[in-house]
DNA sequence: GCCGTTTTCGGCCCGACTGTTTTCAGTCG
């Protein structure tokens, strides 16, 4: 059976030919958003008898779909591929170049590939073209040289400094109101192309000239009156936008750049049918009267609409299921934290420390999790330190009443599949991780194995960071997931959805399979070091984008509900 | 190309910015 990826990327791939073409552009829109309405439908290829009956799939799409099928290619790809050169597809990813703009350029001076299009600009005929001119030359040449020099995409963890930075910044500039990041870092994407930045004033030009001063700016990408897109020559060069506006217009205009652009569109529909207008300065309504408001909240109740949460604005289905958002988990519901570092092993902060931490954040209780003896580079914990460990969190308890610190461990699943403390020294521990740190690349059978003992010892409560992977840079120990996670199910175990913005470990695709299995989830911030407590803001909205009901959310849970937990696996 | 009980034709989200133009098309998010 042809894969549902294939027959998603074909219609992808004949869309960017269409606008290679510069075939109408609502035409090009139709087959992507077909494409994307396959890909969201949750059915298999085979599940589905009638493909047209899929909201944005016709008769020509569904025909294409069918025809791929039945034979394995479609002749529309097939005649496009022959009329528009495959040299001309990564040329779209220059700025300022489109599908219309390509179109002309190869037709009229046969422009099919980066080197085509480098000798026109440096011979001077794209100039005497109709819609282009002299900058727009150098504009290319410029970007023909950078391509490939900028990464496509940046992780959330290296843009999470970034942020910061900007922020602090932006704190410290008078004629500035209030601000936000926004865009799909403000959404827990692992991943973004750029930052936005939301940003009210009375005073753009002022506002505009510090960010320019300030800023380490190596190339103003655009400056208008509202907008200022710059790039930034830090350890990676990343493109921010930042959007100014008054006071008034600011949740309009933190919505709009929040997005996603499918969410911001299914929004707009829908302000449409109750006769009003979304753009983001306001909301026209009938009357044309642009009203503006205080908050999202206000925002989306003006539309009848409960507060949507950003990580879950991405496909626009999020609309179809406004009833699961109060049962989503919300930094709110969180009262503990299980999984953390002290100076024991290769942590910060002594026992003391992270339990006032805790104890600062609001939560009730916490589990202090070091490392175990074998993994000497982190001074993981002989039995006997282990036992002194747990003096100082007894008698941190007994002063701290009202919270309670659980004694833990981190331990690690050693290569031949052996556990790093014998079943005598786990006895004696409150609640006990299992992990894996070393030989990454064993096959992926040895990796189960190592797993598959770990998670049916009778005192291993959970599994962290299932996968190994730190996102964009390395991919993990393979582990079968699908598996792991009909284990923790089979086995009564919880499995971490570990916070550290370089983990989001599991990720969301399978966060959505444990939560289907109705698997706990524990959201851990990991921490080496107080401030990384603070993971849990994004280990929670990120949990979000898996739509994870908090029930099923370990640190939601009670005390006593958690004591039953690990009173039941001993 | 897709869609629809106000429409089977005429829309399709909306606006900023740029570089080309003397009022606007193309691109972008």
């Amino acid at each position: 059976m042809l894969n549902k990826k294939t027959v998603v990327r074909t219609l992808e791939k004949i869309a960017l030919y269409l606008e290679l073409k510069g075939e109408n552009p609502f035409k090009v829109s139709a087959f992507r958003k077909a494409a994307n309405a396959l890909e969201l439908d949750e059915r298999s290829l085979d599940e589905i008898d009638d493909y047209t009956k899929i909201k944005g799939i016709g008769k020509g799409t569904g025909a294409v779909i069918e025809e791929l099928i039945r034979t394995g290619e479609s002749q529309q790809l097939k005649e496009l591929e022959q009329q528009v050169p495959k040299g001309l597809i990564p040329l779209l990813k220059i700025p300022g170049l489109g599908g219309k703009k390509l179109a002309k350029l190869y037709h009229e001076l046969g422009v099919d590939s980066a080197e085509s299009l480098r000798e026109a600009c440096e011979s001077k005929k794209i100039r005497s073209l109709p819609g282009f001119g002299p900058k727009t030359e150098e504009k290319i040449l410029k970007e023909l040289e950078r391509f490939g020099e900028k990464k496509e995409r940046l992780p959330i963890w290296y843009l999470e400094s970034v942020v910061q930075e900007i922020e602090t910044l932006l704190s410290s500039i008078q004629e500035i109101e209030r601000f936000s990041v926004a865009g799909s870092f403000r959404r827990v994407n692992e991943t973004s192309k750029d930052l936005d930045f939301v940003i009210a004033t009375k005073h753009p030009e002022i506002v505009k000239e510090q960010l320019l001063n300030r800023l380490a700016v190596k190339e103003i990408a655009g400056s208008g009156e509202t907008k200022v897109s710059v790039v930034l020559d830090l350890d990676e060069l990343v493109s921010v936008d930042f959007r100014l506006v008054s006071n008034n217009e600011y949740i309009t205009a933190l919505h709009h750049f929040t997005g996603s652009k499918e969410h911001n569109v299914r929004m707009r529909q829908l302000a449409k049918e109750q006769g009003k207008k979304i753009s983001e300065y306001g909301v026209e309504q009938a009357d044309g009267q642009v009203m503006t408001f205080q908050s999202e909240e206000d925002f989306f109740a003006h539309f009848g609409l409960p507060y949507i949460p950003p990580a879950v604005r991405e496909t626009g289905q999020e609309l179809d299921r406004l009833d699961e958002l109060d049962r989503l988990v919300a930094i709110e519901d969180i009262k503990a934290d299980l999984h953390m570092h002290t100076t024991f092993s290769d942590g910060a902060h002594s026992v003391q420390e992270m339990g006032e931490a805790l104890i600062g954040r609001g939560y009730q209780f916490g589990a202090i999790t070091d490392h175990s003896q074998s993994l000497k580079v982190a001074n993981g914990l002989t039995p006997e330190r282990l036992k002194k460990q747990r003096a100082e969190i007894e008698a941190f308890n007994e002063s701290h009443p009202g919270f309670t610190l659980f004694a833990g461990t981190e331990m690690d699943i050693l290569p031949d599949g052996s556990l790093d403390y014998d079943d005598d020294v786990l006895k004696e521990l409150d609640f006990v991780i299992a992990s894996i740190h070393t030989s990454f690349s064993q096959p992926q059978e040895k990796i189960m194995e190592r797993l598959f003992n770990a998670i049916t010892n009778p005192h291993v409560h959970m599994i962290a960071h299932p996968t190994g992977r730190i996102i964009s840079q390395r991919e993990g120990y393979h582990p079968d997931v699908e598996q792991l996670i009909y284990w923790a199910k089979e086995y009564g175990k919880i499995l971490e959805l570990n916070a550290s913005p370089y983990r989001l470990d599991l990720c969301v695709e399978h966060l959505k399979l444990a939560m289907e299995l109705g698997v706990p989830i524990a959201i851990n911030t990991d921490a080496h070091a107080i401030e990384q407590l603070d993971y849990m803001a994004i280990g929670t909205m990120y949990a979000q984008k898996a739509w994870l009901k908090k029930e099923l959310v370990v640190n939601t849970w009670s005390v006593e509900q958690f004591k039953e937990f690990i009173r039941k696996n001993k």
